[in-house]
DNA sequence: TTATTTTTTTAGATTAGTCTAAATTTTTTA
DNA sequence: TAAAAAATTTAGACTAATCTAAAAAAATAA
């Protein structure tokens, strides 16, 4: 087993190479909120155990074995926000840190258990994909809305930012996960985006548009 | 907050001081599986943080605010076997080690979103009360089945040995919490004590009637 | 009530995870 | 390509929680 230390870097880890290639020991540190120095102690520990490649200067990335630990975790982390949105009722922007702690319960039987008691749900409730209990997920394509043209139309389906100020205030514009959206306009001044949603317009700002994916 | 370990032993205490003064030293160190000299830099930790009265060479017991935490914990325990068993069909004997660990998942809210959820459960299911928010039960009154005369009946309300192999003996007895029982002998020569339960009679161990606790 | 046994505490180490400060390596800039 | 800046690693220290071995206190027995 693996100390909740050592998860937490596999996943940081995991989320900082799932597009493009290493980890720096910087990135680690930012995303964990610990110091670089603390990091290099780790990497050299995780290295040990084969989890991860790690060249001194040259950043990290996750071994087959490593990668299988960050997947398990992720998938823990996720199911347990789907269950506490569709089973105890929490918002969507108060489950994140909740689950970070809930990702470290270590049985698999449990949370097997818990993805047939809600019907093995693929998405979690910010839109982003549960892995099965092998660790496989499909990966759709999304887009951000800033990178959507005039009059295309295209379903709310996940966001790049996860504080609960971004996920209240998309609450509050009604532009929630499963949304119908048009993209009715873009300010050329400051790229501002005029989307329809429902029967209401309202207008976001290149930031936001940024932040918030959609389906076509 | 309080970190995971001196969560284990404000519970431990606990346990140990439910019925009679004060818990020992070696007490504690046998019931957390550590030794006595762990056990008594823990005290002082915890007598410095007012959680526990803690005098030397006397053994300890808990403070207002030291019970108040370790009722949490067990509060959070029992709501947690009860969700395993009931939602997630776990049997008797294996969600005790998963509690052990789920019982230190900090959310006050979360328990208590789970309390509703469950429709505020009052025993767990070994049968022990659970806390409510406030960290209030009530003990109905239990007598071992070793301890009561032939002829009476009574209902099985809960265990003193919470083993799997206890547990899953008393399951293949079909001496499960709710069934009604009545005590049709007593042999004398080792005092086994023979019940009958639904059309079938069982004869059971001085040493299970002991951990068999019935409700008259 | 003195000697023996048991219990508890103290002393000194160890491990995981973290930190600051200093040294080293890599990258960028001039 | 040499100097400056940035990134990374090393050195040394700290805390929480644990351990073994030795010392001290309390309980028990002779
Ligand atoms: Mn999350
Ligand atoms: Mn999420
Ligand atoms: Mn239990
Ligand atoms: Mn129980």
């Amino acid at each position: 087993m693996n100390t909740l230390a050592e998860e937490n870097y596999l996943k940081a880890i995991y989320h900082l190479t799932e597009n493009d290639g290493n980890a720096s020991t910087n990135q680690i540190a930012s995303s964990l909120n610990t110091k670089a120095s603390s990091v290099t102690d780790m990497l050299k520990k995780l290295a040990d155990k084969a989890l991860i490649n790690y060249t001194p200067y040259q950043g990290v990335n996750l071994t087959p074995s490593g990668e299988k630990i960050a997947l398990g975790i992720i998938r823990k982390h996720r199911l347990w926000e789907y269950f506490l949105v569709e089973k105890l009722n929490f918002k969507w922007d108060q489950v994140h840190d909740l689950a970070e702690e809930m990702e470290h319960i270590s049985s698999e039987e449990l949370i097997d258990r818990l993805d047939q008691f809600m019907g093995y749900p693929t998405h979690d409730p910010h839109g982003d994909p549960i892995p099965d209990c092998n660790g496989r997920f499909n990966t759709h394509e999304l887009k951000p809305v800033s990178a959507v043209t005039i009059n295309q139309c295209g379903v709310i389906s996940g966001v790049r930012d996860h504080s609960s100020s971004f996920l209240q205030y998309l609450d509050k514009q009604q532009l929630t996960i499963g949304c119908k959206i048009i993209i009715t306009d873009i300010i050329e001044y400051d790229h501002s985006v005029v989307v329809q949603t429902g029967n209401k317009e309202v207008q976001i700002s290149r930031e936001v548009a940024n932040n918030l994916l959609i389906a076509l």
